[in-house]
This record gives structure tokens, sequence and C-alpha cells, in this order.
DNA sequence: TTGGAATGTCAACAAGACTGACATAAAATC
DNA sequence: GATTTTATGTCAGTCTTGTTGACATTCCAA
């Protein structure tokens, strides 16, 4: 450790374990504020945050497949299954078996899905915007960067792709 | 939002709305990288995240009562009590009754209470610290910056007031 | 001193994650 | 053409962690 003295990064000798741990602290703290805005919509309509992430990442990779999402998700396909039952039989996602591979079903938001996922997102986006304006654009630069370093690699790499795919 | 131009902070217009969704899958992803080695260590001990952030709190601020954690958690005192007694049983949290009023219950660490917090917190600290070497501490900086300002006031009040009483 | 408030415990239930087993259909391979 | 692999869906059962309701104990104030 000490061999950083007049080396280089030597700011990062005043990171200590206790601030770490404020940081992880402001981590849950955050993340349950983050969380808390569209978890009051969606339990007015009787969903959980698994409906939301379904929502969202169908939103935002129109005509994926299960298993594509699967993989995004990180969950089982019981589970995920449960899900999109529910969406499906509800009406606020659509399933159509694939042209190509008729093994696959691609999924889609409806209008009403897509109405729900956009009210989940504003609040969210609302939240956002609102700390973003807090702190500035320098602070919310530094704020992406460290999420991305905090991502598993494969994690980072699917955020990247899907990054890329849109600009 | 017209009205900005030109008057200050102009740069916030150039935060559209899928910058913002791709802040909010930043968050997600990673807050799943956050959790995810404490989770693996917590697996093999039989353990779930209730039992991580309990002993969190209770390193934090030892000698505190069931109601204070309850309040910074966020659940119902029926579902920590659950997560409690299996933590005082399997000797990792000690519960003393209050002096004053007997109706309190003390939460302290145990020596191996106190050894698999340190355990849990360092591969998360270890985490945090190879994001932060990756970014600079200027990024750091923003970081902690947004985080608070996502907060619930409440939990931010609370966050705020841990963060004195250490300093 | 007694009744209400505060604190904590026990029991039962629900959501949503998991595993494992199995079914079906389509595609790919041999 | 037969067989294997892939994609998806379903059933059953378990676990964690949240919930509510009922209850015991303790404290305090009228």
């Amino acid at each position: 450790m000490n061999d950083q003295i007049g080396r280089g990064r030597p700011q990062l000798l005043f990171l200590t374990d206790e601030q770490l741990r404020k940081g992880i602290e402001a981590m849950y703290f955050a993340y349950r504020g983050f969380t808390a805005d569209p978890d009051r919509i969606l339990d007015q309509r009787g969903y959980g945050r698994a409906h939301h992430r379904a929502l969202h990442f169908i939103h935002q990779s129109p005509g994926t497949t299960v298993n594509n999402l699967l993989s995004t998700l990180g969950v089982t396909k019981q589970s995920l299954n449960r899900v999109l039952r529910t969406l499906i039989e509800e009406g606020l996602v659509e399933a159509q078996v694939g042209t190509r591979d008729k093994r696959e079903r691609h999924l889609h938001l409806t209008p009403s899905g897509a109405a729900l996922e956009r009210d989940l997102s504003e609040v969210q986006r609302e939240r956002m915007r609102s700390a973003y304006r807090e702190v500035g654009p320098e602070a919310v630069r530094g704020f992406r960067m460290v999420l991305e370093a905090m991502m598993d690699p494969d994690m980072r790499r699917q955020f990247n792709r899907m990054k890329e795919s849109e600009e």
C-alpha cells in the first residue's frame, strides 16, 4: 500500500476503509430512493419489480426473445415466465412467434404496456433529472463512470452493447 | 424548458430522456455488481441480504435498538425479527436487555459476527476501491454527490447523521 | 394503580426468487 | 430420416424476505 507514496495516485491514500464503507451505505440508500417511486406505481396495479424490469428491457429492445431477456435479467426462465405470463394475459406485452425460427417468441409492448413503462420510467427519470440538476454535469460524468466501473465485466459488455445500438 | 437557454445550466439540455434512461440502467447493473460478491459469501453460510444489512448497521451503530434498526432499514419489525433471531441463535449478534428501559434490546456484534461483517464489507470495499482507482478521485466525488442527491430526504438525513457521528 | 403506548415475539401468509423434472415444437446435425 | 439440441413453457416444491394480525411485556402518565 505505502509504496504508492510519491509515485502517483496519492489521492487514493485518503480513501480509508471507513470512507469506502460510507460509499457502500450511500449506494444502498440511493438505490432505495431510486426504486421507491416506481414501486408505488407498481403496487397500485398489483405488479412488482420483476414486472418493471421486464417492461424496461422489452421497451429498450423491442422484439427481443425470451432467452435474451433471461440473460439480461439474470433470472431463471421459471421466474421470468411467471412475470411474462401475467403481462401477456393482461395485455401489456405481446409475444409473436418468430418467422425465421418458430421456436422463438419475440416480445413487444402493447400500447398499454408502453404507457405503463412510460409512467414508471418517468418518475425514475424525474428523480435522476433532479439529482443531476442539483449536482451539475461534472458530477454526473463521474457518477456514470463509477457505476460502469462497478459492474461485472459481463454486464458491462451488455450495457455498452445496448448503449452503442442506440447512438 | 427552453427558458434555460443562455441563462445558465445550458449543459442540462443535453440530458435527453434516453440518456437518463441509460443512467437508470447503469444504476441497475451497477447495483447487481455491488451485491454480487457479498451474496456469494452469504450464500455459502446460508444467509441472505437481510442478514447482511442487519450486520452492517449493527456494526456501524453498536448498541442500537431494534426500533432504531427498523427505521434505518425500512422494514417491519416482524421481518427484522426473524433475521435477528437467527443471527442471535447462531451467535453472531448479542441482544442485551436495556438497563434504563427494559423493553429495549441493545444489539452488538459478537467476535464471529464482526468477522463475518468484515468479510462481507471487505469484498464490497474491494470492488469499490478498484472502481475508484479506475476512474479517479474527481469522478468519485461526483458519484457520491449524485448518490446523495438521489436519496429520499429522510434517508438522506439519516445518512448524514451517521456520517457526522463518525468524523 | 391502571390503562394506553412502546417494544418486541410468534404465527401465518404472499411475492418472487430458486431447483428439478418434464413436455413440446422446431431446428440442426448425423 | 432419425436423433440430438435448442427455445420455450409448465408443474411442483423450497427458500428468503416481505407483509398482517395477535399477543406478551414493560413503561409511563393520568
